[in-house]
DNA sequence: GTGATGACGGAAA
DNA sequence: CTTTCCGCCATCA
């Protein structure tokens, strides 16, 4: 089977949604791209300007240490300990 | 072309 | 709670 997206609409698609996350809130890499959770994580990796912090794990995890913890705080999502209370601050997929 | 890798997810033990 | 294993998709050596 062919692809039925080329991979740029996948990435606009991408960062679309990254960006639109609002402060205080955060998304999850498989809320994001299902299908293709790592690639979300390159593409955080490797474009600028983006609200990376407001991407984490499905658990509530955090990908990038202490700095990110710094950031989301600061925004005030709520923590549990090391990670994020996403039935407070986790939006809701887009469809 | 093949195989390894990564800011992941989910199930199983 | 932890570790292990496999699926996922684009990139890169």
């Amino acid at each position: 089977m062919p692809r039925s997206e080329s991979n740029e609409a996948r990435i606009a698609r991408i960062v679309e949604r990254v960006r639109s996350i609002p402060p205080g809130f955060v998304r999850t890499y498989g809320d994001i791209e299902p299908r293709a959770p790592r690639l979300v994580g390159r593409v955080l990796a490797t474009t600028h300007n983006l609200p990376w912090h407001r991407v984490v794990r499905a658990d509530g995890t955090l990908t990038q240490g202490p700095r990110q913890r710094r950031l989301l705080v600061r925004e005030g999502v709520r923590m549990r300990g090391e990670r994020v209370d996403l039935d407070d601050a986790r939006l809701p997929r887009e469809l």
